[in-house]
DNA sequence: GCTTGACCTGGAGTGCGCTCCAGGTTGAAG
DNA sequence: CTTCAACCTGGAGCGCACTCCAGGTCAAGC
C-alpha cells in the first residue's frame, strides 16, 4: 500500500500524471475513507507495464483499450496479446528507423571530422 | 529546381510542413518571379538532414539553432559538430531504453504464450 | 483569352499528453 | 488540540509540431 508521492517516486510519473491517468479511465486505484488514493503492488504493475507502453510510442487511447479489455476478463487474453504483438512489430520498425537515422547521423558527424560541409 | 510539390513527395514532407519550416526560420527557399518557391538540390539536402534530426526526436528548436550556425559560415563547424554529437549521445540512450523496453514488452508477450496473467 | 489546378499569405485550429492552479480537506506529528 | 504538509477536485492552460482554412494569385494547356 502506496500513498501517491510513494507510487510516483517509484513509478517514475508525476503525481498529476497519475491523477490524469485515473481521470481518463487508464486507471482505477483504491481510496482511504478519507477520499487519499492508496497504490498496491498491483496498480505498481500497471505503472510498469504502461511506461514500458508509453516509452514505446503507444499512444494513451491504446493503453485504454487494453486496460478496458483487462478488466472485461480472462476470456479477452488472446485479443490483448494481439493488442501487443502488433504493437511489438511497430517497436521493431521504429527501431530500424532509429538504427538508420542515427547512422545517417553517425556519418554526418563524420564529415565534420575530416572537414565541414555547407549544410 | 523542384517544385513545392515535386519537394514534398521527395521529402516526405507535406507542403504545409514545408511551409511551415520556411515560415520558422528552419529552411530558407527561393522564388520565381511570380512568387511561387523553387527547391534547388541543397535545400533538399536540408531536408533530408531534417528529417534524420526529426525522425531521431530533435526538437524543431535544435534544428533552428544547427540551422543558424550554418548561415553563420565556416567558423560555427565545431559547434555544429558539437551539436550534432550531444544529440548523437541522446540518441544512443533512447535506442538503449527502447531495446530495453522492448524486451520487457516480449516478456510481457510470453506471458500470453503460457497462459494470460492479469495485467 | 479562359480555365483550372497548383500555389500564395496570415492566422486560426488541432491533438496529444500532460501540467498548473485555486480553493478546500485530511491526518500524522508534536 | 493545533499545525501543516500532503492530498483532494474540476477545470483551465501549455508546448509542440503541425494542419487547415479563406480568400486571393499564377501559369500551363486548350
Amino acid at each position: 500500500m502506496y500513498a501517491p508521492s510513494e507510487a510516483a517516486r517509484r513509478s517514475g510519473f508525476s503525481l498529476d500524471t497519475l491523477r490524469y491517468y485515473e481521470k481518463i479511465g487508464l486507471l482505477s486505484v483504491g481510496r482511504t475513507s478519507g477520499g487519499r488514493r492508496v497504490f498496491t503492488d498491483e496498480d505498481l504493475g500497471w505503472l510498469v507495464l504502461f511506461r514500458c507502453l508509453r516509452d514505446t510510442g503507444m499512444p494513451i487511447a491504446q493503453m485504454c483499450r487494453y486496460a478496458e479489455l483487462a478488466r472485461e476478463g480472462e476470456h479477452t487474453a488472446g485479443e490483448r496479446k494481439a493488442l501487443l504483438e502488433e504493437h511489438a512489430t511497430r517497436v521493431e520498425e521504429q527501431m530500424r528507423l532509429l538504427q538508420h537515422q542515427y547512422d545517417h547521423l553517425r556519418e554526418k558527424i563524420r564529415f565534420y571530422e575530416g572537414l565541414g560541409d555547407s549544410t
